[in-house]
DNA sequence: CTGAAAGCGCTTACAG
DNA sequence: CTGAAAGCGCTTACAG
């Protein structure tokens, strides 16, 4: 049924080699030649299996993406930012999600290795403090690029923003809004992400001699969103003092607007907000809400540029040299009132 | 570096064909050497290579899945519930996007082919009027499901939404809650969905006995959100006597909670809208808004279901049979005043 | 310019 | 119960 190499050969009455080599484009064959069996491969509508290739070339044209959950529409504009630019250049991409926990996400970075996939691209999960399945992928000469939660520890290509001055920005703007008691929303205690985003809330504190109060800072659990929900009730009941909220988090800031679009009136015009977030403020209907734009799609393209970038490289066989790049937010926030 | 079976033979001194058969508990061989075999297999962190064994099994463990867009979260749902599924059954999962076009869903089906993948999973384009890619998967003897929009014209299995009962209950509601001009939009005039959707808000007026005016329905272009926002404005400054909406999916709703959002009170109490949506309602801030829940995750779900049992039908070498489930909304629309 | 041969890492029908 | 051999569909170093 299904056609192949060697069946070509026998039609055309040369050599399997010659029609491997003619349809590769190898200089040692003859443009007549090549000619012919161009067409002809056409014609039937060959395309060599890739699964055969793989036992000679080692690629099998897939590469693999762990991001932490779904439920982030952000890591859906950045996955199909990979899938788009991916499918340009002929890769096909497996997506798995962590569950934020380290333990799932090394049981997927082995089931990926076991696909002996092209490359791996991971935002780490953010528990994750071990880096062994890491240095696994790194081992194999499997391609490795982190984005959005990355750590120091491995050595290779990174893409994520630039989550110290962003969280610098947002946190300057509450405070240029008149606000001083600002909460702090923090997924995690080890993630190289939420301790970047602490140090530019914590800097832009101390650069506007505001002190810093532990109890602004709130770590959310494992359902972030449900935390957040339930933390800012609670806060409302006991007649906080916050006047303006950080979140650097889209799925924590859904708890927040959901709350904030039970009560309407009391708290809306009291406490100001701004969020990271991959949606377009106006839909949740919150005048003091200011989203701060993530560009996933962008990053997601980024990644695959960079994937691109290092598989040319071993191809030419050239000494492999990572970068790290830090991406800006879409928009500057400017009209929070 | 990478340990292969040869090499497993060699240390354990036994042949290639014994390791092979132990890892795969082949009845013909001793417990006592299996045991020695699997062992040192664990021991040195072997699993036979998928790519190789392709070339015997003709199996590489890979599904895909072609969705119209990303930007409906019922298809992020239903990829969350594909992942999740076959994850635990050993498949990793390609994502593509057909962006609504036929010509896109045919080159990605041949895409898919080419990779050999194991099972295809495709809610067709809304434009996708012709099936010969479809028929190619059935005669490369890749499994084929068809879920959300389907088509009559092939035989394979198919799972998708009773969407002629949950238009007509939709559509029945707004007629009990006094509405009498009842909009209708559509983003389709080809695929089976969209037009299993007219007919159960047909079969609603009809049964109500509300005459069917043709300027009630509108069918959204490209950008379905932005088409329905333009057209809810018109609809607005037209001084429109519409009461009722019923909008059947969840991007089309987008463009007009938008609307709504901005306007804030005038709309608001005067139109009641139904809309099929994977989200919570109470996020969009609007008491007339009523939305029925799709469960994208269930079905992604019920997707590799189907396909594993077709997986194993044909390892049985047993004759197929296909089945058109229908789902069922996740709650009844009770609650719209 | 062309092709015979080896080999990628497995699986399985067959022989013993 | 075990293993030699063939073969899955390609690619490429080598010979001519």
């Amino acid at each position: 049924m299904k056609i192949t190499l060697k069946e070509i050969a026998k039609q055309l009455n040369v050599s399997p080699t010659t029609v491997s080599k003619a349809l590769q484009d190898y200089p040692d064959i003859s443009a007549e030649t090549k000619k012919k069996i161009k067409k002809y491969a056409k014609q039937v509508g060959y395309t060599p299996s890739i699964q055969a290739a793989y036992l000679r070339t080692q690629k099998t044209r897939i590469v693999g993406v762990i991001v932490p959950n779904f439920t982030d529409h952000f890591y859906n504009g950045l996955i199909e930012g990979v899938i788009e630019k991916a499918s340009k250049n002929g890769y096909l991409v497996v997506i798995l999600q962590s569950g934020d926990s380290q333990k799932k996400e090394k049981k997927m970075v082995n089931r990926l290795l076991h696909q002996q996939v092209d490359g791996i691209f991971i935002s780490l999960a953010r528990d994750t403090i071990n880096y062994d399945h890491l240095n696994k992928i790194i081992e194999s000469k499997t391609s490795l690029t982190l984005f959005d939660n990355t750590t120091k520890s491995i050595n290779c290509n990174k893409i994520s923003f630039d989550e110290r001055n962003e969280s610098f920005v947002a946190t300057e703007h509450l405070i240029k809004c008149g606000c001083k008691k600002i909460m702090f929303f923090r997924d995690s205690l080890v993630s190289q992400k939420s301790i970047d985003q602490f140090i530019g809330y914590r800097k832009a504190l101390d650069q506007y001699n505001i002190p810093f109060e532990k109890k602004y800072v709130h770590i959310t659990e494992n359902k972030m969103d449900d935390d957040a929900y339930e933390f800012i009730k609670a806060l409302y009941n006991s007649k906080s003092e916050i006047e303006g909220i950080f979140i650097p988090n889209h799925v924590i800031s859904l708890g927040i607007i959901k709350f904030f679009n039970e009560q309407k009136t009391v708290f809306h015009n009291k406490i100001k907000i701004v969020s990271f977030s991959p949606l377009n403020g106006q839909q949740w209907g919150h005048s003091n809400l200011k989203l701060i734009k993530l560009n996933g799609k962008k990053m997601g393209g980024k990644i695959i540029k960079s994937f691109l970038n290092e598989q040319n490289l071993l191809k030419m066989k050239l000494p492999l040299t990572f970068s790290t790049e830090l991406l800006k937010s879409k928009e500057n926030i400017t009209n929070l009132k």
